[in-house]
DNA sequence: GCCGATGATACCTGCAGGGTATTGAGAAGG
DNA sequence: CCTTCTCAATACCCTGCAGGTATCATCGGC
């Protein structure tokens, strides 16, 4: 059995007539007969009873034409649902995120994602960078997003956005006194750095600003992500260099300063890491919302 | 797209390797290769990513491939039902009754056939004569169950049984007292006669048999059915000739007595007809429990 | 750097699906 | 009652495509 059996079956069901089923299918009428002979020989059930007003469907065909209309149906769908797939518009997106660093664009990125693909279900996993990298190379997750990420052989990076850094404060401490905050005096008070874990990370951007300036950092606390950061400093741990985003971070106790005289390079990236050799469609579609964002944001 | 398609790219998804599927299906390599190649060019959609080690499926051809494998369990599905409509098995069979006399070969009947074809549904219609023969015609019922069928050009005829006739009498008649009733005594006494509508009808037997024995009876009421004669014969309307399935029917008041020296004949049948360009395997599948029936009550 | 495995390509063959011409059977109509 | 019309079925031919064999291209692993 074939699909133009069904397809050559429900016509001649719906005209009652090979012949009119014959034109409507633009063939000719004996393979037409032929063909429905096939398929009831195959089946070894007699499907119509020849008429000599036409064909008229027997109980068993009457049956098998509901079924055959619901198979072409599900063929047609099954077709249609591949190709949304094929184009990235129907499926399912693993993304890895960082602990707490996606305060801004991540959230504003998957928004726009999700409107323009939203039958794509985005999967979202909490992993650290080092985890990102494995669970791409075991495609448990199709892109990732971090900072600082290095070059690797097998792992494509494109920058999604770039940050200014801000200081947090304790709002007693000497510094939130002063009108302005030059970066230079930071190597007078004692700071908490983020994140432990994979290296190089934003830990090492920050020493390297401040080797950039001549001085090495005091390093009061070393922690996990940028939440648990400024919940130590709002404790008087010290201050805390931060990607501007973190200000949506609002602790009591800690305000958010500018910083004069900074370094160059005075930034931090967020990018997005995924496979060189994925060709997934719904990866493609979304680098290309990520390229929009970028170019929205510029 | 083609059955064979879809059978070929599950084989393909489920080895991840052609040559394998290949082996599986009993073709060769290149064959299934190209019939891949087509699919995926007629879906316009990459279903595999081929890798060194074989082939891997893209996230549109995981989907795919549930569609494929419901479309071949529901074409599996279309034919094994289809045959089984073919030999009978399942679908529907209509079947005209009449009034009240299906006292006791009807329901065993259906019964036996219900058994034996559990997948058919059987539907009952309460029709008369008349409007069984019209129903057989516009095909709203395949069967029908009648007595005093007489033969018609489009309509075969079975019997299904034969009964002989008991008189229904008040209790309180005088011919209740008489140990032995004989059959031309009825023509002293009033009768109740049923059924009322088309003739040729159990009227005209009892009327007939009246007339063998040499008397035309008193006709004191004609009913609708055997039911309401024998209501009436417990008002005291008269005695009444039934069926003997009618003694199922239980009325204070009357009792069912055997008569003697009864005519030639003293019987009534109970016949189905259906029309005899009646191809349809569940009438056959009927009229074949209907032989079994007559054979183990014959 | 060679070998083995895997998928892709090239080319051939046989069959099955589609075409034309015709027959057969039943219904309609003069 | 014979003719004619309408359908489906049959006979026969032809072309396109599924499937076969041989071979190539590519990538990992020893």
């Amino acid at each position: 059995m074939d699909l133009r059996h069904l397809r050559y079956f429900v016509a001649v069901a719906e005209e009652e007539n090979i012949g009119r089923a014959a034109a409507r299918l633009h063939i000719s009428q004996p393979p037409l007969t032929r063909q429905i002979q096939q398929l009831e020989e195959e089946l070894g059930v007699t499907l119509f009873t020849r008429t000599p007003r036409g064909m008229e469907l027997t109980q068993a065909g009457e049956l098998f034409l509901e079924e055959a209309r619901n198979i072409r149906a599900l063929v047609e769908q099954a077709t249609e649902r591949a190709q949304r797939a094929g184009q990235g518009k129907l499926g399912r997106l693993d993304v890895g995120i960082f602990g707490s660093a996606i305060l801004d664009a991540i959230p504003k990125l998957l928004l726009a994602f999700r409107n323009r693909y939203p039958d794509v279900k985005v999967v979202l996993h909490t992993m650290t960078k080092a985890e990102q990298i494995e669970a791409l190379r075991q495609r448990r997750i199709s892109v990732g997003f971090n900072r600082m990420l290095a070059p690797l052989a097998d792992l494509e990076i494109r920058q999604v956005t770039t940050e200014t850094l801000l200081l947090a404060v304790p709002a007693r401490h000497p510094l939130a006194a002063q009108p302005v905050i030059r970066f230079a005096e930071l190597q007078d008070h004692p700071m908490v750095l983020f994140p432990t874990g994979a290296r190089p990370s934003f830990i090492d951007k920050v020493i390297g600003l401040c080797a950039d300036s001549g001085f090495q950092p005091q390093i009061s606390q070393e922690v996990g992500d940028a939440v648990t950061g400024v919940a130590l400093v709002a404790g008087g741990f010290g201050v805390c260099l931060v990607p501007d985003s973190a200000t949506t971070l609002q602790f009591p106790g800690v305000i958010y300063r500018q910083l004069a005289d900074t370094p160059p390079n005075f930034c931090v990236d967020l990018s997005c890491i995924y496979r060189k050799d994925d060709q997934s469609p719904i990866l493609a579609a979304f680098l290309n919302t990520v390229d929009g964002y970028r170019e929205d944001t510029a």
